[in-house]
DNA sequence: GAGTGGTCTAGACCACTTC
DNA sequence: AAGTGGTCTAGACCACTCT
């Protein structure tokens, strides 16, 4: 591992061990040069992303500090992470496919996943649910250059881990768009909602390291069981 | 302006003016050094801001490229944007007061602004509307003792340029979780909802550049007129 | 082999805070 | 004055991609 990926990880697992308590003062650069053996530079950038995460913050002429951090008890999804769930929960995880097919891509499609309109997708529709309840309603279009040989079994696991470790495709960054709305028929007949119950949307379109968008997809939660966390800096 | 933010913004106008165009190669960073006169780490950490922001991707051996870029049609609010409506839009913002009081901090609220239970705090409800359309109601608690000097005539107008100019807080950061939830009467009666239709809530707590939180808000929004949008990175 | 970005160094100078 | 973090330098070496 990097260096300052190690002082960064180093640093936050003092921070959620309680090692490092909210408000408490950290050792300074300086030091810390000296105790992990490296440049000033190196633990800045270490120190830079547990800022950008919100687990410290820094003032210049004071020094560095831990920020106070909270708890909750629905199922909180940083915004950082990019996966829809899987990793975001050990609990049991199901993926019911009501839908699984090829279609030719409408213009909106298209343009999400940068082809031409008709050129061939997959669409696939999952029910995901945790210890036997129903959660989200996902609905998925992936281009089929990029990612072929998906299959049902696919679908039944990840279809992340399928695409790292089979196809060893590097899934880099994701732009989400989140948005309240009013539950649909299908919403209501598979997350169990009643009909004045709405929905989160989370729709994302997911990139590889080489810039190319794989997956454009909508994920509609239960309102009651998920919320989104995240956490920004000014710059 | 510091180097690196100055390479950050020049190149980012070059983006959106499309200058470089999407997919494109940037100039190398060697190339970079020599046309703004500085080091490959200056250049660096200007681009760093840029991958961050999903502008452009990197790839070792390649090179730098522009990313693809969308536009919507409603109103969009970046995630990293810290405060709640001001600088996102430039229609017409007004602010209608429905309640402005001082209670006591319940449990939940003394934790957030990490305060003692039944310290003071600004309680303060507001209708905001763009072109005279109900957009988003805001429940914000303020700490009384970080920002002093709330009145009425302050709250008509941005709270964030009175904190940032009057009383010189600089704001550093937000902690954000995003939800959906039914609309309530009050909702529905002030944003002119239907019973059935939900809205999209926003929670805030906003921290000051010395870690203390200030804020502690509620947005909800009509749902048919917002929505988030956010880009991650994998690290 | 040539070109690219990623990590890292060992300093320098500055701005800010506290004493 | 001493201590802190912020910016910046001018290199080094490595890993990766393409030819």
């Amino acid at each position: 591992m990097e260096k300052y990926k190690f002082i960064y990880s180093d640093l936050k697992n003092k921070i959620t061990n309680n090692v490092l308590k909210p408000g408490e003062k950290i050792t300074d650069e300086i030091s810390l040069c000296k105790e992990y053996d490296c440049s000033r530079m190196t633990v800045k950038k270490g120190m830079e992303l547990l800022v950008q995460e919100g687990l410290i913050y820094r003032k210049k002429g004071l020094g560095s500090f831990v920020m106070s951090h909270s708890d909750s008890s629905r199922i909180e999804i940083p915004e950082r992470e990019l996966s829809g769930l899987s990793k975001n929960t050990k609990q049991s995880l199901q993926s019911k496919i009501l839908d699984f097919r090829l279609e030719f891509a409408s213009a909106k499609i298209a343009k999400a996943l940068e082809i031409n309109q008709n050129d061939p997708v997959y669409k696939i529709n999952r029910l995901r649910s945790i210890n036997g309840r129903p959660h989200v309603l996902e609905l998925t279009y992936m281009n089929t250059q990029i990612t072929p040989g998906i299959t049902t079994e696919v679908l039944t696991h990840s279809i992340y881990s399928y695409l790292e470790n089979e196809l060893e495709l590097k899934i880099a960054s994701a732009k989400k768009i989140t948005r309240a709305d009013k539950s649909t028929e299908e919403d209501q007949k598979y997350l169990g909602l009643k009909p004045d119950e709405p929905v989160l949307e989370i729709e994302q379109i997911a990139y590889l390291d080489n810039g190319a968008p794989f997956e454009y997809s909508f994920s509609r939660h239960r309102y009651d069981l998920f919320e989104f966390t995240s956490f920004s800096v000014r710059l």
